[in-house]
DNA sequence: TTGTTAATACTACATTTGTGGTATAATGGC
DNA sequence: GCCATTATACCACAAATGTAGTATTAACAA
């Protein structure tokens, strides 16, 4: 049972369509293109809609001929997926990137600091 | 001085392959093939390599008129740029999903539970 | 030396992704 | 009622990705 079979990821791109879907609720086409930065025609962000409900993430309300986008998955459990993912493929179940960037991004207080520096080492052993 | 223009990065399925071109450090095609899992013909995995050369991740030496494939990006550097990018473009920058993983995954002592939590909530409130 | 194996080079092709054109239909003002 | 605006529905297309066919050539084993 380790492989369950999921439905194919959003891409980048509908990633932060995605962001603003959840921030928005339940929006049309339109309102998630008005809340988007612009760079997008809005046929684009309708395709990317489109796309998102077809892998699953999104649902369709129709609201008399109306279309309504809403998240068919939490933010938290897509977020949780996605971490997982990111950290099992690309860095190899390795936190110490993870650490490594949080201890470079934030500033931390001289005894969490210590704290990642110990989590660190002990990643490091064990592979 | 914010975005400098970075080359293409690499894909999930390039980014598999680099892994085993770092252990390996210098390897040629069939090489790397072998480290693999097995699950790409030769050829796939020599195309990705070229790909990947041509996107500056691994420089070509020549052995005669055998090729070798060398990274031209230490791990650490490019794990730390997409550890970056994906914090930023899919975790818009929040890291309270990292958290939730880290302390998800690994059994960690009841302080390190509370550090995280009290991280977690600074995270929370700041968006 | 000659047929088999293995390396390189070049090409092909379906799928996914990002972007937007076209067409049709409903709505809403005047 | 008629036209401009909007929404939906379909379609097109180039670039990127994943996978491999074909051709040529070098090396090796018998």
């Amino acid at each position: 049972m380790e492989k369950r079979i999921r439905p194919r990821p959003l891409s980048r791109t509908e990633w932060t369509i995605m962001q603003l879907c959840w921030k928005l609720g339940r929006a049309t086409a339109r309102q998630v293109h008005d809340a988007s930065d612009g760079s997008r025609d809005y046929r684009t962000v309708k395709t990317l809609l489109d796309r998102m409900a077809a892998k699953g993430f999104l649902r369709i309300e129709k609201l008399g001929r109306l279309s309504l986008f809403v998240p068919a998955v939490s933010r938290q459990r897509a977020l949780s997926e996605v971490v997982t993912d990111f950290v099992d493929e690309v860095l190899e179940r390795s936190v110490t990137p993870l650490y490594l960037h949080l201890a470079e991004r934030d500033d931390l207080s001289p005894e969490e600091i210590a704290f990642f520096r110990r989590q660190l080492e002990a990643d490091e052993e064990e592979s």
